[in-house]
DNA sequence: TTTTATGAGGGGATATTCCCCCTTTATTTT
DNA sequence: AAAATAAAGGGGGAATATCCCCTCATAAAA
């Protein structure tokens, strides 16, 4: 039997930090017979480094997103900043739309979760590489329903001092301690409270602790 | 060339919802030559279904944590009162002691995360099948750590009312509108609020709150 | 039979909420 | 340059809500 030749297929990088994820994921991509798993990167970091000292450039990054060091929306971002031939296909369990919308921002050509058949995958890589993109219906919903949200969002913003407050009131203290700890007068630690009612339409303090904990403006 | 003979191979299921990552794992296992996968489960569902039905029975799964419908703790649960002679090696990406404790409980052998090398996985399969039992010095401090703790977490009991009367705290209802939904007097709630503040050592209602989603007895 | 769970109340001290009102200092707008 | 606006700080007074005692009744467990 002659040698397999190669050199037709199409090259691509995973980046994860998963080891076992990656080197079995790796083992299962090198069975699809039209990819060639060039390396396996822990992060991106390390895929960012790869690429200032080697010459050769896969055509595909399997991308993972959480990852140490750099994550895989930092690292999208800057193979589209620099390497913008290289078409990224993100690899993730997180569904949620604020991650997907940031990776697409990136420049993800697609998004796939982890929970996917690997025939899925095979699938959405040969698309990647012929058609430059692969969505799935899950992240089209996605997109639809965050122009949905877009309206009511507006992202409200918060001053300083309102902030300072604002956690302050996520702790069991009056608001007379509240403006003993910020060398303030109580009636003025009122008009913070007030502001903030207006603000996150809120009507009691719980509601601010609510919104400053679902915000992660507090972190338990 | 004979064929290969497989009798002599340790017999293990892969339950895992992630398909992507539990394919690609039963590549990598079936490449250890002293392992053989059985079969690859999506969930713990499956896992209980499938030894209803089938009479083979592995010596070793590899075990997911969260997954739909049956986790990963109700399963090993499962094992270890129904099949009690399987081990159980969980595979998980979370690292917090609740979970670990949980499942070795549960009956767990080992506990490996999975950004382990896959020739580590290989090692603790193993460990488990000689030894019986697999744990890295990662989660023996954890249990450990856990030790330490115990004496001031006494884990708080409770009751169903109270518990009830706790979540509509986590809301900007007044206590006398909490009353209402209870279908109590707003003195009987009072001493729902009492009794908690005494249980959980709040001085007000925010604590309560804090307490509530620190515990996860209430999802925002 | 005493404890526990559950439900209810009185009375009072603080805290919170919700209106109004004000000054001073920056930063924009006109 | 003058005027408008925003940001930061402070206040009076009043209506509720919250908090903290303590007592009582009943039914079900222990």
């Amino acid at each position: 039997m002659p040698k397999i030749k190669t050199m037709n297929k199409i090259d691509l990088i995973i980046v994860d930090d998963h080891v076992l994820f990656s080197q079995a994921l790796n083992g299962l991509v090198s069975n699809f017979n039209e990819f060639n798993v060039v390396t396996v990167l822990n992060n991106g970091k390390e895929l960012i480094d790869y690429f200032s000292k080697e010459n050769k450039q896969p055509q595909i990054v399997l991308m993972d997103i959480q990852m140490p060091i750099v994550n895989g929306i930092e690292a999208t971002q800057w193979l589209k900043d620099n390497k913008p031939e290289i078409k990224v296909l993100a690899l993730s369990m997180e569904a949620d739309e604020d991650t997907i919308l940031k990776m697409l921002r990136a420049g993800a050509k697609g998004y796939l979760l982890k929970d996917i058949h690997p025939t899925v995958l095979q699938h959405a890589l040969n698309e990647v590489h012929s058609s430059g993109f692969y969505y799935t219906e899950n992240i089209t919903n996605t997109l639809l329903n965050s122009i949905d949200k877009k309206e009511k969002l507006t992202v409200i913003k918060l001053k300083e001092r309102e902030l300072e407050f604002l956690k302050l009131c996520c702790s069991e203290m009056t608001y007379k301690q509240i403006a003993e700890a910020m060398f303030l007068s109580p009636k003025t630690v009122e008009n913070y409270r007030e502001a903030l009612f207006e603000k996150l339409e809120a009507k009691t303090r719980i509601g601010l602790v609510l919104y400053a904990i679902k915000e992660k403006i507090v972190i338990l």
